[in-house]
DNA sequence: TTAATTTGTTAGTCTAGGCTAACTTATTTA
DNA sequence: TAAATAAGTTAGCCTAGACTAACAAATTAA
């Protein structure tokens, strides 16, 4: 648990999401290899050095769990990561879009002092740029399970909750038609032939695709 | 000059201290492998590939030289080192001692926007916590010969300018007994036998070895 | 000016973390 | 239930960046 690698922690945080948010049951190889976008080789390799270090268990062609010592690592993970999100945008002038791929370089830098005083200076802050929870020190983890835009009926009314951080396009999309943490959505119409979705949101009314209502995460009003 | 990996960057960085701040005419592949403590061997590979891509030129057996690309990445990242020692120092309760590794870490994440960001929001310091002059956005670097506290003689005066950051048992030392940036010394006595200095500053007489006043140094006043 | 010492170089090895190609085991589906 | 497909594994190779041991060139000293 001393010294991870840069990779290591990749992976762990990497299943890690995809096991709490996923909402898959069976997380194997293959699908960690593709959401890490390496061949499943390479992660057949780390996932077994991964279980030589205690971090991960799974049987022998069984599906990839996390010890309490993984887990432990990918919250850390992620805090850094939303910390560091909250800081470049609420302190340096980054947009939605720009705070990602740096926070994936700085949340690899080793110092828990460093964190825990970032998160003093900021005033402990609960929620990240994107309206996703920032685990505290402690590693208390609020896992609201999440649900998507697409998840919903015709005439539910919603509110915009958070949204996948990981594509800068689609956050640019998101920005540009007008949407903003706390938007409070109607689901106006589900077009069937191709799952598109018509929302209407501070008097703007837009219809979307199935993939983007994937990404946009919702607190559900009526 | 696109995208150089952190040991790259580390040779680039060490190579520009060795030439502008160690004071030697001829800095080698040995020096330079003594001063990132990897072997000799290390070096010359790294070196074979750091001319290739053009930021070192030097002849066979010959001494080391940065090309202009070569110094602008060293610059760089002496520019980030210095910016965010300064913000761990000033923002976030970090002691003296404790900012050098951290910034060790952090002067290798690749974000332009990153740096200048910060130096605008800390206001365009001039200078780090440890008195070294901080490398502006356009790369220029203020290069003031350094004067160790070593290199004096009894009777003169001077202030402390600036100290060796790379030792974390060495600034400990230097705050206990009180120096601080602008502490004005006098130099009362030079001990020949071990070259040891007896130094007056603030109401305080210590007496320091030569290897400390080699990594303190400072503006000569009379 | 030759010998000793220092400095630089080369060759070969190791680990981390990628890759492809080939193969094996599970799971689907006809 | 047998064949097709998907998922997981293994073997072997590659690059970066370390290392040691052996050797070559420069430099210093006798």
């Amino acid at each position: 648990m001393i010294n991870l690698t840069k990779s290591e922690e990749d992976y762990l945080k990497a299943l890690f999401q995809l096991l709490t948010e996923g909402g898959k049951s069976k997380i194997g190889n293959n699908q960690l290899a593709e959401y890490l976008n390496v061949s499943p080789a390479s992660t057949n390799n780390m996932v077994k050095k991964l279980k030589a270090k205690d971090y991960i268990v799974s049987e022998r062609y069984g599906k990839l769990e996390l010890t309490d010592q993984g887990i432990e690592i990918a919250v850390r993970l992620i805090r850094k990561h939303r910390l560091w999100e909250t800081f470049l945008y609420n302190y340096l002038n980054f947009s939605w879009d720009e705070v990602h791929e740096v926070a994936e370089q700085l949340e690899h830098i080793k110092s828990r002092k460093l964190v825990d005083e970032l998160d003093r200076f900021m005033e402990y802050p609960k929620v990240d740029p994107h309206g996703e929870m920032i685990p505290d020190a402690d590693g208390a983890y609020n896992i609201t399970p999440k649900v998507t835009l697409s998840s919903l009926k015709e005439g539910d009314i919603c509110k915009l909750a958070a949204v996948n951080d990981a594509s800068v396009s689609f956050l640019r999309y998101v920005s540009q038609i007008g949407l903003a943490l706390s938007s409070t959505i109607e689901i106006v119409e589900i077009r069937d032939f191709d799952k598109s979705i018509c929302i209407r949101f501070d008097d703007t009314v837009e219809t979307v695709t199935k993939k983007f209502a994937d990404n946009v995460f919702v607190k559900i009003i009526s």
